[in-house]
DNA sequence: AAGTTTCATTTGTTCTAACAACATTTGTAC
DNA sequence: GTACAAATGTTGTTAGAACAAATGAAACTT
């Protein structure tokens, strides 16, 4: 599996690509990477990466329930149909609506009891990955790569 | 529009996350950050960032034609279905399938003159895009986090 | 040389994403 | 208070992705 990238990698490391283009690539590359190791690891507890992102949003709120935009303000990538997501946790028993009584054009959505043991199963799995994955790398290179990719979204 | 990752931004930039987790929210963030300004990019050319890879693939062959494993292996994410996404670009005419003589389990694709017409058009939207992001990065940072990235996917 | 295995691609199906249109509640201006 | 605009979610539709099964061609085995 890992071998059937064994060209493009070939390309990232060796051609004399522009570094722009280079470093652009290593990105969406990498990205590609972390996806697929995730996945992997939350493919025992039959979860999605999406769904597993608005779980722990949800769980992060510590109580407070969430409504729709603020999933979507802290969900990586746009989701557009944030509402559909939810309906699908919602389903497995892992979250709740409601309609906010102050404020009736929102909704209020909160992580069971169910959910919140699914995470907790999940995030061991998970931060054995992301520990694997890091392992090559020091705190200053974390450090120091992390805010590289922040002046890129600036 | 980019105000709509703030939350997430600030938390990426002040939590007090895990060091691993913050690197690899950061890589995630940053190429969806990567995908939406080349897709913006591509807009006015009606093409999707899949069908703009595999076009860019094909003419890195430079004239010699490349079967589907081929731009498989190339291609960022994985592409199941590498068929329909080669029919989409036939349709558009900016591509051409036949079956190789040698082996006729294998079909040659080539780039036309049209495929090449558009990626002479798209390129400097591209580059200017790519050149922009990593405008606020030296070419010592560039070179360093491609190496790190590198060992994250090792 | 017939049968089995492997290779390269296609096709079917199901699920998810993107985009736009719609509905409903709230807020504001007269 | 009625009218109009803004906020917040939902739903419809269309296109693309994931996964598995199927097709057809070449290679191997005995």
């Amino acid at each position: 599996m890992l071998l059937e990238q064994m060209k493009l990698e070939d390309q990232l490391k060796t051609s004399n690509l522009p570094l722009a283009r280079k470093l652009s690539l290593g990105i969406l590359v990498t990205a590609n990477y972390i996806d697929d190791r995730v996945a992997e690891a939350l493919k025992p507890f039959d979860i999605s990466i999406p769904q597993f992102n608005v779980l722990r949003i949800l769980r992060g709120q510590k109580g407070k329930p969430a409504n729709l935009s603020t999933i979507q303000e802290r969900m990586v990538s746009k989701m557009s149909n944030t509402t559909r997501l939810v309906d699908k946790l919602i389903s497995k028993g892992l979250a709740e609506r409601v309609i906010c009584e102050s404020n009736r054009r929102k909704v209020e959505i909160t992580i069971t009891k169910e959910g919140l043991q699914l995470l907790e199963k999940t995030d061991p799995a998970v931060d054995a990955v992301e520990a694997e994955m890091t392992r090559n790398l020091t705190e200053e290179d974390i450090e120091y790569v992390t805010n590289c990719l922040n002046e890129i979204r600036k």
